[in-house]
DNA sequence: ATATATATTTAGATGCATCTAAACGACGGT
DNA sequence: ACCGTCGTTTAGATGCATCTAAATATATAT
């Protein structure tokens, strides 16, 4: 049995390896976990152990194929329970994932299955990240840009952004952008002014935002020309 | 902050306190949790600290006030759950308690309310609790006989069942027993024997069900004569 | 009243997750 | 090749929840 402490630690080293090449240094993880080094340390001897990860001192971790499965199957409780709180108790984007994190370790296989049933499969979640397949093979994740790489004219949409900073989902919950969510950029000045065009309204996002959220071009009208 | 095994000592006590007058002897919870004596001795001396018992050396435990409030929430959060389970997610009766447990102590207050307000604020859940107001005043537990005392004729209305013994509520749910479920005693045996009539099919119960079952006299159809 | 049985507590240990302080290894700059 | 910096690991401690074995208190039975 793994502790829900094991979990993230494997959780969190699956998502910086979508970030980083690995190996995943210890100081990496302690700072995405808000634990110190030497934490960071003893837990990696742990799950070394257990086949979960590769270790080399003084290197970093990296996940084993079993490591990669405990943490998809994390990653999707964690995906469908955003889902379910977005969907069905009316949570905004911003307020998905504490709750989430919390609840994604103390569910069981049952309860995994009926609610991927009662959504529907879903294959993203509120912020488009893709949501692993009850197989828990890993999923692929979209090649994205970042909206601030983005010239003016540019007609795009929005691909993901990140879950965890609760403050930048608020401001663009507030403007009414979302996964899916149609713009052009309208002026990109170079020091810090971000304006885009949502249904013709024009809204300003800070730039901090606009280095953060991932978009892809907005698909065209004509396919094959 | 309590941690969850604290939440769970409270919510046993208080559970115990509603079948046997307190002091709580230690014996009665570590059986009840399935521990060890002097793990209940150690646990209790915390939450004595913590002022949420009353502890009395070799005689046994009581809630205070502040311990009976933890309690209470953390009985809404288990009872609103298993509802939610019941009615949502297409769990059978015997299948919700489990479940519930695990998760009981990982929801937020928001999760709470948006549960019970989807729920339309139940007040009992699928084994015929009450489930504890969003005030946290302790319920009324109304007052019932076990089916096992009844002789035959008696009409009668399954009142509750315990949510903690999984295979009687298996039996009792695919017989189509359930809180609200009328029946009329046929048969009461000196022996093991229980027979009764559900919808004018004859239904045969175990006696170690019939002994935990509990029911109420069936509603008069004249209500003041 | 005394002896015996039973329940409870104390003592001491373990594994987990975490910390701080100290030791040590790796690596780039001179 | 050496040094110093920076990151990592080791050492040792803490609090939590649990256990077993031993000591002790309470209740019961003669
Ligand atoms: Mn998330
Ligand atoms: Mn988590
Ligand atoms: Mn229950
Ligand atoms: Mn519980």
């Amino acid at each position: 049995m793994l502790s829900d402490v094991m979990e993230d630690y494997l959780k969190s080293i699956y998502n910086l390896e979508r970030e980083h090449e690995p190996p995943i240094a210890t100081s990496t993880i302690a700072e995405y976990l808000d634990v110190t080094p030497p934490t960071v340390t003893s837990m990696a001897e742990k799950l070394e152990s257990r086949g979960l990860i590769e270790r080399e001192k003084y290197a970093g971790v990296e996940l084993t194929p079993d490591g990669e499965t405990v943490a998809v199957e994390v990653i999707r409780h964690h995906r469908l329970l955003e889902s379910f709180l977005a969907t069905h108790l009316d949570y905004d984007w911003d307020e998905v994932h504490d709750e989430a994190d919390a609840l994604e370790h103390h569910i069981s296989e049952e309860f995994e299955d009926r609610l991927a049933e009662k959504l529907g499969d879903p294959t993203v979640d509120p912020h488009g990240d893709p949501i692993p397949n009850a197989d828990l093979e890993p999923p692929e994740h979209p090649d994205t840009e970042v909206l601030a790489d983005h010239a003016e004219g540019d007609a795009l949409v929005v691909a993901r952004a990140s879950d965890r900073n609760t403050d930048e989902l608020r401001y663009l919950a507030d403007a009414g952008v979302q996964p899916g969510t149609e713009l052009t950029v309208t002026e990109h000045a170079p020091i810090g002014l971000f304006v885009v065009e949502i249904d013709g309204e024009a809204v300003h996002l800070p730039e901090r935002v606009a280095e953060t959220l991932e978009v892809r071009p907005a698909a065209d009208e004509v396919t094959d020309a």
